[in-house]
RNA sequence: GUGGAUGUAGCUUAGUUGGUUAAAGCGCCAGAUUGUGGCUCUGGAGACCGUGGGUUCGAGUCCCAUCUUCCACCCCA
């Protein structure tokens, strides 16, 4: 097919049927979000490349080989939103948010995207729900910043998620943590393979899932994260799983799980499924303490998720969860002749003043394919329009599932008659 | 980035050991004694067989390349 008519590679067009599953997943999302107390902020697809060099981290995969990034006709170099929790920051630093009351709640849900080879639920570009708390240290934010997801995937129906949580500390029990990984797998160096060799200089805590056999193998006698938490990171991990227990959430704690984004720090979950394939990750999120203060703002303690809506769809639709029908066609108004079409036209137009979403025949064919058409849209009712009742002001309103009829009269009365007959059917 | 598959009308597919104008179902459009849907019947439109090369007298069927989608790894949402 010519590159014109085929979108590119790792996009995909939502059309209808899917455009409205779009619409019911984002309605509860809007909804959840705002139950919690949370607005919504909207930041620029594009921001300068350096602020997910700096929040993203240097060394990442996704910073290093998956993103978007091109210079401007003004020389500056300019790099899609690989995810947003970046843009999130910026804006909160920007507009001076530190400053409004504390803590500071805000969600999005953004187009993301990363050069990646394709697979079922991993696209260039994909789909990002998001939040992000600014300001709250406490470890109540944690669970009830995991509680948020919980509640979603629970209202959309979501079934068989597990979330797994873990702490990987603050800095300083990383510092501690890190060496003794590399005093472990030093040990083995000639066994490792050769990305994990790498890793070992730059970022150790990836080792750990690391899937190639026998550096799993290995990774299985490695020391754990947890023992190595100062104690007000124990305190605090201890904290968290103790309010989600509160709340009834189940969990796991595992401590393999590195996030592989650099900014986190103490605090990290996913929720993960088996009925994705290997896309397992539906939503993944953490606290990131450090970064406000290391993009130049004030110390402040942060946290948020991010949710792949394509993957949470996919989900949806593997476990065979209903979606809301789309609003369908109340009233089809068919007509036979110029005379009898211009009235059509005419009463459509009022109708839908008076919120009935009505059609009419705007194409111009006989009555026969216009029922036809009528019954393919799904019209609740149906009514045609001819001389004869141009001439009697009267007409016949039909309902399409039972057959039966109804006579209207064609007068500024119109719309109060049809909602009698309407509600008639709905009683 | 590594490895393995896939690709025929809008959709799902058939296409014999390469051979004349590439089939079917669904969908779409139009009809069935000229004003009415869902069933049935009839007809029609619609494919340069992903794309570009090559082999051959001749390729949808063989070879190469490329693109697409899918699977595993990797990564992550």
């Amino acid at each position: 097919m010519e590159l014109i008519t085929k979108a590119p590679k790792g996009t995909q067009d939502v059309l209808p049927g899917q455009s409205e599953k779009w619409q019911a997943i984002e309605k509860v999302l809007r909804e959840e979000a705002a139950l919690y107390g949370f607005s919504e902020v909207r930041t620029p697809v594009f921001e300068h490349t350096e602020l997910f060099q700096r929040s993203v981290g240097e060394t990442t995969d996704v910073v290093q080989k998956e993103m978007y990034t091109f210079q401007d006709k003004g020389g500056r170099s300019i790099t899609l939103r690989p995810e947003g929790t970046a843009g999130a920051v910026r804006a909160f630093l920007e507009h001076g948010l530190f400053s409004a009351a504390m803590p500071q709640k805000l969600w999005y849900e953004t187009s993301c995207y990363r050069y990646e080879k394709m697979q079922k639920g991993r696209l260039r570009e994909f789909h990002q729900f998001g939040v992000e708390m600014f300001g709250a240290a406490d470890p109540f934010a944690d669970a009830e910043v995991i509680s948020i997801a919980s509640s979603i995937f629970q209202r959309l129906g979501v079934k068989n998620l597990k979330l797994e949580i873990n702490s990987i500390g603050c800095p300083t029990c990383r510092a501690a943590y890190t060496q003794a990984l590399k005093e472990y797998f030093g040990q083995y160096h000639d066994e490792l393979c050769d990305t994990c060799r790498e890793r070992l200089e730059k970022n150790p805590m990836r080792l750990l899932d690391c899937k190639v056999p026998r550096c799993h193998e290995i990774g299985e006698g490695a020391p754990s994260i947890l023992d190595y938490l100062d104690d007000d990171c124990k305190a605090h991990f201890e904290a968290v799983k103790a309010a989600l227990d509160s709340l009834g959430i189940a969990y796991t704690v595992n401590d393999r799980i590195v996030r592989g984004l650099d900014y986190y720090t103490r605090t990290v979950f996913e929720f993960t499924t088996e009925d994705l394939g290997s896309q397992a990750t539906v939503c993944g999120g953490g606290r990131y303490d450090g970064l406000v203060a290391e993009m130049g703002g004030q110390p402040t303690p942060a946290l948020g998720f991010g949710m792949g809506l394509e993957r949470l769809l996919l989900l949806m639709e593997a476990q065979g969860i209903a979606f809301p029908p789309a609003r369908p066609c109340d009233l089809y108004i068919g007509s036979i002749g110029e005379a009898a079409r211009r009235k059509a036209f005419a009463l459509a137009g009022a109708m839908r003043q008076s919120g009935v979403a009505a059609t009419f025949d705007e194409v111009g064919r006989g009555v026969k394919a216009q029922m036809k058409y009528a019954d393919k849209i799904g019209a609740r009712f149906s009514m045609v329009l001819g001389d004869d009742e141009l001439a009697a002001g009267k007409a016949q309103i039909k309902n399409m599932q039972t057959g039966e009829k109804h006579e209207i009269v064609l007068d500024e009365t119109f719309a109060k008659q049809f909602a009698a007959i309407d509600s008639s059917l709905l009683s």
